[in-house]
DNA sequence: GTTGATCTTATTTCTC
DNA sequence: GAGAAATAAGATCAAC
């Protein structure tokens, strides 16, 4: 960061932005923490036997299932039934 | 996945895709809720009269920065053993 | 795409449609040759002696500057206007 | 580059050195341009009234179909049709 | 309402 | 062949 650039804010400005800077990027570390967990259950999911591709789609459908259940009861009966549950 | 390939799977294996999807689900959600607290600074950012362009470019030049610190710091030794010389 | 959406096209559609296939595969198949140029530059690297992990390193290095030089040039001036001041 | 590091290279390795970082940075610039280049006629496809998703299946189809003629002759045939070929 | 920007996912590629 | 990195694709959302 270019000092001379900010010079002229306020000493409160600059520490506001300061702030809002350190805020974002703890968040997007933590944000890629989370990533990489949800990378590692996929592996151990693909370690177990499972087909990763297909555990995505199911992930996926159930995704749109969650906005949109009453368009899609078909399917959502098909992959209900697939994971199991009645 | 069709029906057929997952109506002969143990009930273990059943209960283990089950556990899977739901700790999937339940990451995405934090990943989801974390990428909103983003998108909240962010907002408050622009309420309080910064640029948030600007704000994310200052993000990214600082995450670049940081990739280049870190690669530079391997880079001496590097290249010493990379550029064919001991 | 199926037949029945295809089969009225005009000829004038159908023929400019031939166009579009051919030229993005010309430049698909040029690009896939410029990948092998650059693999071979690197083979060649390699029997010369260098240390071809290095070399990668130096390359991603330098667009890593390289792009870390034009953000900067945008900087100064992104940042005053960009802080909430002029 | 850090001159202190490469200091004990002799000058042909050097100039050796430097000639190959070029090329590839040449190369990789060609191939940049050539993408940017696709991307061009995916937009004109677009503006010309194509759906752009279709024309990337029949890129894609089509690029399946040269390693694997054999074992995609129905597939083939569609789209062989669907772009007017016969 | 359409382009542009961002973010995420998916596929491919490369290295080990 | 498996894991990591690069590239491409698709989806989403804001701005003009």
């Amino acid at each position: 960061m270019d000092d001379s650039a900010i010079t002229h804010l306020t000493e409160a400005t600059r520490e506001k932005l300061r702030q809002t800077v350190a805020k974002i990027e703890r968040l997007e570390e933590e944000k890629k923490e989370v990533a990489e967990q949800i990378k590692e259950i996929y592996a151990e999911a693909k370690a177990f036997g499972f087909d990763t591709k297909a555990l995505r789609q199911v992930i996926k459908l159930r995704k749109i299932d969650k906005a949109d259940r009453d368009e899609q009861e078909m399917m959502l009966e098909t992959y209900l039934i697939a994971l199991g549950e009645e």
